[in-house]
RNA sequence: GCCCAGGUGGUGAAACUGGUAAACACGCUAGAUUCAGGUUCUAGUGCCCGCAAGGGCUUGGAGGUUCGAGUCCUCUCCUGGGCACCA
């Protein structure tokens, strides 16, 4: 009888050796190449992990595991992204103080991780909220400060009344708070801005550099929303006035039979006629006050009004009318734009309702050619008509006529715009600067001061950091102003520029400053006079694999490019990209019971789920009472609010970490979400006990000598070749599904050769080969099963953990097939398979398929038009 | 509406470049073994017809290309995610 799997023990030994050995210490500057590998930093909530977060962080470390074994020097640290929203609203929600709160979640946290047995370099972790890691936040501020690139600017902001602060743009989803879903309302209000709209093209560009998954790269360009075109400036008739209009088809400029203005448009003002104004003023007034949502419905019905004043087409020299809708916003081109009824169905339907010409640009032979015959806007085909212009046109006649509907006509016709002073050739971009300061506590302070006398002036080096004040009252002011601002002692100061009486800045910087810049800090976390030092970076950067979840694949990752442009620029770093590979995992999802809400009722969860929604979580005590055709079942990300939280230590107290482990590595895809299911783990764990069996029983085998079954021999150690090759490959490429399952067959294949009850001397098992299999198991498992592999490692008399020890090499020639199936089929069908020689020839290949009688019955007969043969694979016979 | 990712057994899934569809698991069925056991082992398990040998069908649906399609092309339906009057 063999020993039974204590995982308990094994796991626990494990783990306290690692820690006491400093097993996962990163060695800076050392000759081995580096692997950077890092995970997006938690914020640490009071809810602790979940089995979800092991979803990111169990692969990961497999995978920074197999590096260190392939000879890499492996940096994977951890720290906290602690300083932000999250925290702060946690901390008001339980009146605790979120400087005590932090340290608490993260040793929990900790533990957590140190359970699951992750290979972390715990000497290096950072907390992003203490003052020797935003110091540097606040220095990097004022390297953008001084580089041109923070502003202070007051514009209308997105103001959530209930959250009582300020929201980026991208905080704001279809007119609400992204976190309470409060209707956002504008407010003006000084706020600082990074001007990241700077670095579009390169952030664009860049793109093509790096290895990211592919869907995160669209995102991204969508996000920074290119589009090239042209601007033309219209004549105002009669005024010196002109309107500037941005076109992405300048070459319809023939068709633009009137133009739009944003109700914000300066110039609604200004040239609006005297008998339209009343009706104008009132349009502009309602538009002001409707909210966004309803602005950006795309359902409703196009309003407008005509101002009364008519521009000048250039080309044509037409007067065209002017008119006022809310579908045009200020806050993307000009604020107006010239309308081409027949080629864009938006201004075709506008047209329609209003009763505005349209006029055709291009037009097919048998296609309509008025107007009045369209049934709707034609946005590509036909080629281009001939256009005589009136005396008032700006231009001569053009040369287009006959032209096709395509990119090339469009760039042919902004050249010919640019030759007669009509328009300019130019690219807008949809990406917005990036509004940084928020009026909250917990954040970096902004380290300007406000001096009556020298205006804004930044905070010398030497002075950093400006200590966030220890306060008792951190919740948001509501008057829009942040906390901060009622700490005399806080605000008041002197002007570091001419030393009389000053102001402090009081907004504190957003949370994705602080993850703008983090996985720098890794390389030198302690260094007290830089953000680093730059011969560790140098080695250490950029980022070699960085993994986490696809919710942040455009906010987070575009800001840290950014950050990190700026600093290659300023001649800090000699990367422009931060992150060479990037990788999403899939989300863990559990069944949850929950009831339809009532009506107007709002759900509100300790950590997300708040808000109006769809469905609300049964209570336990609710299950019996709630109508049969009032329950839903739903598959939901973990949490805590959702009562659905299944913890990595009830599973590794149950099963052992390395079945937690195995399970979530083999369950499905990497990228793939999850349905959580106990009874997987369970099969995980029926296959880490069979593993352990194998290798104890093997070790016993060692000792003694018996006749060896040679051809059994042969096969299991050109499984196990096999195995390391696709082990191999799969960990490499991210397909940790595969490679387990490979090891799985490996397990069996050696279960065949040598059972685990076998009796010492009863079996007929080579001791070289099951010597060899050993060793090269016992360290193929250790990516995914550290625990197990680090005992087993010790049992065979080996120093130190698998950790340190050289991943096994695979040999092509033992991997090798001797003889190999061959498919034979009729007319595609299968109708037999043999056997060949591996290497064997197209000629004898189709030999041995035709000498099949099987084959030669059923081909009795009929005519034989062609063999296809695919050597190693089959062979086709397509007959009569 | 647009963009992206997907639809394969009872379930999770596999199939790198077109070449044996369903590897590896879970579950289920039968047998053996052991026990205090949620143990272990062996065999079977896509669907239909058939006692069997064997045959037919099958990767959301419909067409197409090919000796050959889960994989390529066209159209279409469904699911998940993102963007949304972007000029």
């Amino acid at each position: 009888m063999d020993e039974r799997y204590a995982f308990r023990d094994i796991e626990a030994r494990w783990q306290a050796r690692w820690e006491a050995e400093r097993t996962f210490r990163a060695e800076d500057l050392s000759e081995l190449p580096k692997h950077y590998g890092l995970e997006f930093f938690p914020y640490p909530s009071g809810a602790g992990l979940s089995v979800g977060h092991c979803r990111n962080y169990v692969p990961t470390d497999a995978y920074f595991r197999f590096k260190s074994m392939c000879g890499f020097n492996v940096l994977h640290p951890m720290g906290w992204d602690a300083f932000g929203q999250p925290a702060e609203n946690e901390a008001i929600k339980r009146g605790r103080n979120p400087r005590e709160m932090v340290p608490e979640y993260a040793a929990s946290y900790r533990q957590t991780l140190r359970r699951i047995g992750a290979s972390y370099d715990w000497s290096r972790e950072i907390d992003s909220s203490r003052p020797d890691y935003y110091q540097w936040t606040q220095w990097f501020f004022l390297l953008l400060y001084h580089r041109g690139l923070a502003y202070r600017a007051s514009t209308p902001i997105n103001w959530c009344p209930a959250c009582k602060t300020g929201l980026a743009n991208e905080e704001v989803e279809q007119g609400r708070c992204w976190r309470c879903e409060t209707t956002v309302e504008k407010r003006p209000m000084p706020q600082w801005y990074f001007r990241i709209t700077d670095y579009a093209e390169r952030l664009l560009a860049d793109l093509e550099t790096i290895d990211w998954p592919d869907g995160i790269k669209q995102m991204q360009r969508e996000w920074i929303g290119r589009s090239e075109g042209a601007d033309v400036d219209f004549a105002v008739a009669g005024r010196s006035e002109t309107i500037r209009v941005f076109t992405t088809r300048p070459d319809t400029l023939w068709g633009a039979t009137f133009m739009v203005l944003a109700p914000e448009h300066p110039l609604v003002e200004l040239i609006t006629v005297p008998e339209r104004r009343a009706e104008v003023d009132a349009y502009v007034r309602r538009a002001s006050t409707e909210t966004d949502i309803d602005r950006m419905s795309a359902e409703r019905a196009k309003t407008g009004i005509d101002t009364g004043a008519r521009a000048v087409n250039p080309v044509t020299g037409e007067p065209i009318p002017i008119w006022v809708a809310d579908y045009v916003l200020m806050g993307y081109g000009t604020g107006g734009i010239m309308a081409v009824p027949a080629h864009d169905q938006r201004d075709f339907e506008f047209a329609r309702r209003y009763g505005i010409r349209i006029d055709l640009v291009y037009a097919h032979p048998e296609g309509p050619r008025s107007g009045e015959e369209m049934a709707r806007a034609l946005p590509d085909g036909g080629s281009m008509l001939d256009f005589t212009p009136a005396p008032g046109a700006r231009t001569p006649k053009a040369p287009f006529a006959g032209l096709p509907n395509d990119r090339a006509t469009v760039r042919k016709v902004i050249a010919w715009l640019e030759e007669h002073g009509v328009g300019t050739g130019r690219v807008y971009y949809r990406l917005r600067d990036w509004l940084i300061s928020r009026q909250r506590y917990w954040g970096a302070p902004i380290p300007i001061v406000h001096c009556g006398a020298c205006g804004e002036v930044p905070v010398p080096e030497r002075d950093l950091p400006v200590l966030l004040p220890d306060v008792d009252q951190y919740e948001p002011s509501g008057t829009g102003e942040s906390p901060l601002a009622a700490i005399p002692a806080f605000v008041s100061t002197a002007c570091p520029a001419c030393g009389g009486a000053a102001r402090r800045e009081t907004d504190t910087m957003g949370g994705f400053a602080c993850s703008s810049w983090y996985f720098l800090r890794f390389a030198d976390p302690h260094n007290a006079s830089a953000f680093a030092d730059r011969r560790l970076v140098d080695y250490w950067l950029p980022v070699d694999t960085y993994v986490g979840g696809a919710e942040h694949a455009v906010m987070h990752l575009l800001y840290a490019r950014f950050w990190t442009k700026v600093m290659h620029d300023a001649g800090l770093l000699a990367f422009s990209e931060p992150f060479s590979r990037l990788r999403n995992q899939g989300t863990v999802l559990a069944y949850t019971l929950g009831r339809r809400p009532r009506l107007g009722e709002r759900a509100d969860g300790e950590d997300g789920g708040e808000g109006i929604v769809d469905w609300i979580v049964l209570r336990p005590d609710e299950r019996e009472s709630c109508p049969p055709d009032q329950v839903v079942f739903r598959w939901v990300k973990m949490s805590k609010s959702k009562g659905n939280v299944v913890t990595p230590d009830e599973i590794a107290e149950r099963y052992g970490a390395d079945s937690l482990r195995l399970y979530l590595l083999f369950v499905a895809p990497f990228e793939d979400n999850v349905q959580w299911s106990d009874e997987g783990v369970h099969g995980a764990h029926r296959f880490a006990s069979r593993a352990w069996r194998w290798c104890v029983s093997a070790m016993r085998a060692q000792t003694r000598s018996a006749p060896a079954d040679a051809a059994r021999g042969v096969r299991a150690r050109r499984k196990l070749h096999q195995t390391i090759e696709k082990v191999t490959a799969g960990l490499e490429g991210f397909r940790f599904n595969t490679a387990a399952a490979a090891l799985m067959e490996l397990v069996n294949e050696l279960y065949l050769y040598r059972p685990a009850d076998a009796e010492p001397g009863a079996d007929a098992s080579d001791p070289a080969i099951v010597s060899e299999a050993l060793d090269a198991l016992v360290l193929l498992i250790a990516p995914f099963m550290p625990h197990m592999a680090d005992e087993l490692w010790s049992r065979l008399g080996r120093e130190g953990s698998t950790y340190r020890a050289a991943w096994p090499r695979h040999d092509p020639a033992v991997a090798a097939e001797e003889r190999v199936t061959v498919v034979v089929q009729v007319n595609g069908k299968l109708r037999d398979r043999v056997e060949v020689a591996a290497g064997a020839s197209e000629e004898d290949t189709r030999a041995a398929a035709l000498a099949s009688p099987r084959i030669a019955e059923l081909l009795a007969g009929r005519t034989v038009r062609k063999v296809v043969v695919v050597p190693g694979r089959l062979v086709n016979v397509v007959a009569n």
